[in-house]
DNA sequence: AAGTGGTCTAGACCACCGC
DNA sequence: CGGTGGTCTAGACCACTTT
């Protein structure tokens, strides 16, 4: 059992507190070789990774609260007896589900419940209509991507304005986010003196207004965050956002498109008018 | 360079045709120590996978179609030079991203572009209704999960119709929906002998067409498949999924709850009327 | 039987945080 | 500085699919 390689049929990983958060003490270790005195029918092979990922999840449920901090990964992976790597698998498994934040340098904390941001209020507005929840940071002149140019219906080489925004809930940072505004939706802007920045960013948003909005277009799908991203979202490269894509209608065409990166571990983003409560934990059910 | 632990600071890894999709030739393991004469400024630690990550990426775009396997996980490792394990790493990246496709046994396959799901029709109706993209798989009575219980304003432990769905597009399986209905949405099922499967499935819906549909409200976050899910889901346990929580009210009350979960590497999530065409691939960018 | 991706281990170094 | 999570390695066995 202890060194080789990929063996499956979990035995009982149990123990009282399931968790002893102090110091680690004799018998931790401890692994119950037979929950049952007849081994278990092995029809379901499950992965080590997978048991510890659903005893740890039951633990949270009931022996840690919101914000508490875990034992290092070094102490847990002990405890349980496996290999940290392993231990770790489970850990991303519970982070993904929005269970647990983990930090370098600090810990791994419980994380409270995914916070609902509201995407697409029914009422079809633009960006930076008054009471939107988006703060623009900057704004540029720029060759978009290659997909998004497509979905603007303008030449793949053809610069737009790229106004770029980011989103804050509960003095957390949740989203960032890219405008794509070609120079044909915002014709006038000589009422703008700022070449750049905040004030520029307002500027454009504010010239985009006049347009008549005749409707919008969302997608959603999940994405990793690019170097920058991240940054912005106070997470590593990779970590998994959800990408909201939007494209503004007006005068027959695409006059705007909105390429929006959530973090994926604490938001649940909401359509519709009602402000919805929480729902959906654990993976693992089904009816009888 | 050879054992020992994470270092950063990427060396160019560089090859010509990126990958040599045949036999591994003499001096494959080979990387281009110095890109340029002078090392690099190390302002930015770029993790090695995350590297690997583009490197790949790139040599999909430029190298492989759809469809098209790439040489084994041993193999690949080799020729970039690094552990197994970082070069999965990788590959888990760029499988969540939807370039990729693995499967045990098989091999490694370039992946579709992620085709688009309509989510809900912006014209509210009940499931089951005509032309909707589900099939009712099974029907069972049981007591839901406590958050949908609270969400449906019922007792947790009041037991409560569940419709089981599958959605199928392009012949793949693409999401699985638990349908939570209260018994007092459907009053008189009478007409109805089936004590369960498909039969009980679809009058348990025409019954609940009755009421008239107030409207709807849904929510979209990132989760991990279930067992049971990733089975029906053609994946393995812990697959990221996206879950669609959707509401429905009818006579000022939730008159039923589905949840449904859908691949997040082959889907995306389409909301309102068009049909939205390929948007957002490289998570690379950024205006200058 | 052979080959693929999936799981697991034991140990190491690194980047980051707070003291 | 010490402690935390993040990255990396080399090697092994396992489950699955195909030949």
């Amino acid at each position: 059992m202890t060194k080789g390689g990929g063996r499956h049929m979990v035995a009982g990983i149990v123990q009282e507190p399931l968790i002893n958060k102090g110091a680690k003490s004799r018998r931790d270790t401890a692994i119950a070789e037979d929950t049952v005195g007849t081994t278990q029918l092995d029809t379901v092979p499950e992965p080590k990774y997978w048991h510890l990922r659903t005893v740890l999840s039951e633990a949270l449920d009931s022996e840690f609260s919101v914000g508490e901090i875990l034992p290092n990964e070094r102490d847990l992976a002990a405890r349980f007896g496996v290999a940290r790597a392993t231990l770790r698998q489970a850990l991303e498994q519970l982070e993904l589900e929005g269970r647990l934040q983990r930090r370098r340098g600090v810990g791994t904390t419980v994380a409270p419940p995914r916070v609902g941001v509201a995407v697409g209020s029914e009422q079809h507005t633009w960006p930076g209509a008054s009471g939107d929840a988006w703060q623009p940071a900057d704004c540029a002149v720029a060759v978009p991507p290659a997909a998004v140019a497509q979905s603007l219906e303008i030449d793949p080489d053809e610069q737009v304005h790229i106004v770029r925004r980011s989103r804050v809930t509960h003095g957390q940072p949740v989203a960032a986010e890219l405008l794509y505004i070609p120079a044909s939706s915002v014709p006038d802007l000589s009422g703008i003196d700022a070449p750049s920045g905040t004030a520029r960013a307002r500027g454009v948003l504010r010239e985009l207004q006049r347009l008549e909005l005749d409707g919008d277009d969302r997608a959603v799908e999940l994405g990793s965050a690019g170097a920058d991203d991240a940054k912005e979202l106070d997470r590593l490269p990779g970590a998994p956002v959800l990408v909201v894509t939007t494209r503004f209608f007006a005068g027959g065409r695409t006059a705007a498109v909105s390429v929006a990166t959530y973090r994926a571990d604490t938001c649940r983003l909401t359509f519709g008018d009602s402000v919805g409560v929480e729902i959906h934990h654990d993976p693992e059910r089904r009816a009888s």
